[in-house]
DNA sequence: GCCAACGTTGGC
DNA sequence: GCCAACGTTGGC
């Protein structure tokens, strides 16, 4: 099981969206980055991701889970871009915010402090540790 | 709202 | 295959 961290503003779809579609999840589509598709080719069922808000609250609200692998995107008929599904499992205890995560030196290398620009990235475990005990969740 | 960083496109 | 131009992302 390996761990990952989805962006999105959450004007255009945040933790609420994805909460309300339950169990059965939502594709999350749009992505139109190489690496970012990659990173989600890669993506196993029940690999484990932060879900974190751009933008406005620049913060990581919760914990989600892919529960369907990597398929074409359906808002586009452009074969090279695909997509996961991902449900929401829980939300955190409390919200883990940028600046929290580029203070603790234990974050120093990780990709959302390092690379604003990629919208679906790796987590190590050792990340997914820290963030979950910040946030005060179970890893 | 600005702009730096980064990725992509397309002419040559 | 290089690189200038352009578009987008996302922190500030």
């Amino acid at each position: 099981m390996r761990y990952w961290l989805f962006k999105s503003e959450p004007d255009v779809w945040g933790w609420d969206a994805q909460v309300a579609k339950g169990a059965a999840g939502e594709e999350w589509n749009g992505v139109r980055n190489y690496q970012a598709r990659n990173n989600m080719r890669a993506m196993e069922l029940g690999d484990r991701g932060f879900f974190y808000h751009s933008n406005q609250g620049r913060e990581i609200v919760g914990i989600v889970e892919v529960c369907k692998l990597a398929h074409p995107d359906s808002t586009t008929d452009d074969p090279r871009w695909e997509c996961v599904d991902i449900k929401a499992v829980r939300p955190m205890g409390r919200a883990v915010t940028l600046d929290e995560a580029k203070a603790d030196p234990r974050l120093a290398d990780m990709v959302l402090v390092n690379n604003s620009r990629l919208s679906v990235q790796p987590v190590t475990e050792d990340e997914w540790r820290v963030i979950c005990e910040l946030g005060g969740v179970e890893p």
